[in-house]
DNA sequence: CTCAAAATGATAGACGTCTATCATAAAATG
DNA sequence: CATTTTATGATAGACGTCTATCATTTTGAG
């Protein structure tokens, strides 16, 4: 019952090592006949490929990138830490794994770290994608030398890459509409605050928002903070004053700042009783809002799994496999007080292994 | 810019492979400075072991199975399914997988399938734990052979197995208990079901559930249905009658027959606003009443990733690691109609490998 | 039937590691 | 200093696959 070999296959379709080898590895140059019988052999064995000892032969390794944006928040910090726990993880079955920081925000600056990228015998590479022609075309130059190229949290044109790994942002959407269409039983009031709506991930979450939320509750008209805290604190404020039963608030964005501000106050002042409040991305500081009681639910995009999956998919793709349709989209997890994950531990020191 | 190999560890500490060796796999007799050499000169390098070159030279194999009730219900089914995926997944990588179906709710069925273990060369086994004197003794046996023994979804005395790994039940419950409370703002009366309270798991989850419940809440007297369908649809009947006001239903158990039969009743008459339901185990009924709208929010074990937990706990144990605190607790996911995870497909046939 | 083309067989060396053996060198013992 | 211990070096064969080469057989065309 130990595993067959190639030998072992080849010896059951009569032919020799070498015939059989031509066929699993497609060299051509075999009869017809002598195919069939080899696949058919194989079936009849069970046999699957030793992969570690065909990459130890082929002196394979994987060599990718991550793009990671500099700085940008605590939410690509945890980021970098998932791709170097994995890069970990990996490294001992020949994957190798960098981490190059690119400025954040800036187009200019990922299509230069893009270009760098072209001549370093990369296999894949993952960016947070920020779309302008000159990063297009460095994609381009790149799918066109054989890297594979996978976007991450942010698209591009669907064209342009061989896959996107990233929350599906409409269930992500629809999911907080549904948490606060539950705490608003009998109708109510509920304020949406966005970064921007013509950042398509916030436009997509408030269109979901909306699909989900029960018809007898009113949606304040959207508040656009461009990210700065100080707009969002002073929204709520005023909101709270005009609608003092105001059930909800969905943060669609990440400045979560100025919010964390205003509840707080509210919570000191408790006049009213606090509306319950949604948010994005199980970072540290919503971590802690979450655990004192600041906030009542987050809905995470995963960053480890992204990362996990990205691998998975670079690898796959590597290999030549080709991906299932919806292998990138990532449902949104939701979490609660209480069934936070446990924070990501910054991986033990392990000695010099077995 | 090559990964170094043993070899280049050896030269750079000035020893031969043979000395590089014997330290790396603590065979001994290396003069203490020999061996800080090495181990300098692998830090140094940043070397890793080629994992897959060891187990190839080692012809080491890892030997697994599970043993999964039958029938049972759909759960299990998801759970004999993840198993199958996993085991195709890694067969590349020197690791077999084999499931044995154990009759359900039979400490003396999985006895025995246990001890039919015992001289099958396997390095580990997972296993529903159901508590017996026999079972203790079989997995004790195994144990003293060497063999890993983890169990899964239910556990055992803490100290007569390796490690457990399933749902945190104590979260579960209190995720429940968080979700109707948003639900009854205003006060209210919720319901909780449960299987039986004797059951450790059951039990703990009323109990998580009993601590997150708002204070302006009033939990009714738990129902036990001993999984007994029509127990559920009457007592459910009978308390809507008796509270129309009803807000919320947290199933505890998985007898979900009865509920839903109970439930689509409700809808059908509409007299009354149909309680928030929350119940567990995202399987195919589920799933369904869930997208039809006939339950709120089901709060899933993740049989899925159980068994990847499992498996990565294993081989970890294989390979004389030791597995952090709370490698096997699983955090309960919440899902709405709205982020659900795809059904977990059949995994696609794929041809005979690259 | 002849000869080239196509198919097959046989085999060697590599990949990085493990395991084992044997010989030699260095250190410790008395 | 002679002798045992202990430490080190050198090296070969295995693991399952890949890649390449060369020799041999089979096939098909003319």
């Amino acid at each position: 019952m130990v595993k067959p070999t190639l030998m072992d296959v080849a010896a059951a379709a009569g032919v020799s090592y070498a015939t059989a080898d031509r066929v699993l590895n497609r060299r051509g140059g075999v009869a017809e006949k002598s195919v069939l019988r080899v696949l058919a052999a194989i079936e009849q064995l069970g046999y699957t490929r030793d992969v570690t000892a065909a990459n130890l032969a082929r002196g394979r390794s994987y060599n990718y990138a991550f793009l990671i944006p500099a700085q940008a928040g605590a939410f690509f910090g945890e980021m970098r830490a998932a791709v170097k726990a994995e890069a970990k993880a990996r490294a001992s079955q020949r994957i190798n794994i960098t981490i190059e920081e690119v400025p954040a925000f800036n187009s200019d600056g990922l299509a230069e770290v893009l270009e760098s990228c072209i001549d370093r015998d990369l296999s894949g590479i993952c960016l947070v994608a920020i779309d302008s022609p000159r990063v297009r075309k460095a994609i381009q130059e790149l799918r066109a030398k054989g890297v594979f190229v996978l976007t991450l949290v942010a698209d591009t044109q669907s064209d342009s890459r061989d896959a996107y790994i990233g929350l599906d942002n409409l269930a992500a959407g629809r999911t907080a509409g549904r948490v606060l269409s539950l705490a608003s039983r009998d109708g109510g009031v509920v304020l949406p605050i966005a970064g921007s709506l013509d950042a398509a991930d916030h436009a997509l979450r408030f269109k979901g928002f909306k699909q989900a939320i029960a018809f007898d509750v009113t949606v304040l008209p959207v508040i656009e903070s461009y990210d700065r805290p100080e707009n969002v604190a002073e929204a709520v404020r005023s909101t709270l004053e005009a609608h003092p039963n105001l059930i909800g608030i969905y943060s669609i964005g990440s400045g979560q700042n100025g919010l964390f501000t205003a509840l707080s106050e509210v919570q000191k002042s408790a006049t009213y009783q606090r509306p319950v409040v949604v948010l994005h991305d199980l970072v540290g500081s919503v971590r802690t809002a979450l655990t004192i009681g600041l906030v009542d639910a987050v809905i995470d995009q995963k960053p480890d799994q992204q990362i996990a999956r990205a691998l998975d998919a670079m690898k796959a793709l590597s290999d030549g496999e080709t991906l299932p349709a919806d292998f990138g989209t990532i449902v949104p997890s939701l979490y609660f007080q209480d069934n936070m994950p446990p924070a990501p531990a910054d991986g033990p020191e392990k000695g010099p292994s077995l």
